[in-house]
DNA sequence: TAACTGTACTATGAGTCATAGTACACTGCA
DNA sequence: TGCAGTGTACTATGACTCATAGTACAGTTA
């Protein structure tokens, strides 16, 4: 269910964030269907249980889940379908970006190059980070 | 010439990499002209020259500069200039598709997959296989 | 020679990340 | 009611990165 790597810089709890995020987003997970608790995942995943808990705290501060002390953590309604517009743009943008990258001479190579060089230059973070 | 952001999660040697690439790529700074030394650029930023060292031993890896020691640092001739200006060019684009991605919680690696998708669909073959 | 250049170390402090452990409040069920 | 499971909130620790500070050495140039 989840494939998380040790080695990237970025944390195993911003991993899980984009993991966790992007299967609300498809509605994998829907809304109201509760999340493993933070020590089974934590188990599933073999990292520690504070982990998962910064990672379901992130995702509930920018609205995606919601948890109840006691019950459980739950996937938030209406953030999932207002979104999946918006993604569908942005693989618009991207088809368009492709096609005039390539009539430029761009590489598909390059281009994965150029987005993973600036996914790192960000940091992979999604708080706090201008530029 | 920098403007460095000690609050981001960037360290500062890498935003120093790539401003100096972009003023590099951008021809601002020309081949063979000489950097400042890692001394006087580090009193101009008012940081550690350990600090300018890293970033200019990472460009050196990366082969936009070359240094001499007891003379300098310099540019280095013609890095296939025509492509980088081309990757140049989409990058502003790209870092804004990105960053747009990124807060739909679209992960770089599903970026990846998607171009390879697209780019397929268009006719390209598939080289490299990322998942 | 003197002043500059790059380069290579060690040491230290601040900060982040993941882990470990403990504790408490709440829910649901037998 | 008791208990297992849930979220939540702490503290402490070790590993790691980053930037700084200091020292030292080798090479170049006027």
């Amino acid at each position: 269910m989840f494939e998380l790597d040790i080695r990237s810089r970025k944390p195993i709890y911003e991993q899980l964030v984009e993991r966790l995020k992007e299967l609300i987003i498809t509605e994998v997970l829907k809304t109201d269907e509760q999340l493993p608790s933070v020590r089974t995942l934590a188990q599933q995943l073999t990292i520690n249980p504070n982990t998962i808990q910064k990672a379901y705290r992130e995702l509930e501060i920018q609205g995606y889940i919601y948890s109840i002390k006691g019950k459980g953590s739950f996937v938030s309604p209406a953030i999932d379908s207002q979104n999946t517009e918006k993604l569908l743009k942005v693989k618009s943008d991207l088809m368009k970006l492709l096609s005039e990258a390539m009539y430029l001479g761009v590489t598909v190579e390059e281009l994965i190059v150029t987005i993973q060089e600036l996914h790192a230059s960000i940091g992979g973070g999604i708080e706090n980070d201008q530029n």
